[in-house]
DNA sequence: ATGTCTTATCGTAAATTTACGATAGGTCTT
DNA sequence: AAGACCTATCGTAAATTTACGATAAGACAT
């Protein structure tokens, strides 16, 4: 946790976290080999606008990526920003006991 | 990541992290022996109340704890709580691909 | 008791998030 | 070209979050 990217990251990552649908949805997409839109409409309490809604989200934060395969978009778990997140969050808890200096901006 | 507790439990803890400010508080603590209200109002560019709810919010995930030290109140990280949020992330990230069968099954 | 020091809480406004239905867009099939 | 299918986006309302100043609350000192 050595600059300000890595915080801004974290708050990203935690951010698209801090929602109880977007955990079901990346587990579910964890565990499926293929996964699309409506297959989690089929499996949310929610509408498809909204689980579309989430998936961006999730897209934006990088967890995710889609692929077009017509007519459907195929979902998955974006590995490489997967693992960097999970890289981040075990520094954080980790390293947040080793160094510090300014609160705001730890150059 | 097995049942509605830990899901629950990673989405507070998420929420908690989902601000840059609590971060920041948050690896301040960490590395500070005592650390109260207005030192943390005196390095953040935020008014003394807005500083005070963010406490609030971290202590209500869990993160932080308080202690009376008239006229201060000295916080501090919630030991149990950090390793077990620490444990939560990390099964998260792990766990969420206990089985990886791109290798066997395309698509 | 009064005043001081520190922090929490109240009241609020502005910004953001979340959810929905309706609609648009893109691709394939007929 | 028309229709069917799937998903994204738009417009929106309701709920939540974030920030502030002002005020209250608690403990000590005078």
């Amino acid at each position: 946790m050595k600059n300000n990217k890595d915080i801004d990251a974290l708050v990203k990552f935690s951010k698209a976290l801090g929602h109880p649908i977007r955990i079901a949805i990346l587990k579910h997409l964890a565990t499926q080999t293929t996964c699309c839109t409506g297959d989690l409409v089929g499996v949310l309490p929610l509408a498809q606008s909204t689980v579309s809604q989430h998936l961006k989200e999730l897209k934006k934060a990088g967890f995710i990526q889609g692929e077009v395969i017509p007519p459907k978009i195929k979902y998955c778990i974006h590995q490489e920003n997967w693992n960097m997140a999970k890289a981040l969050f075990q520094h954080f808890f980790d390293g947040c006991f080793v160094t510090n200096r300014s609160i705001i901006d730890d150059h």
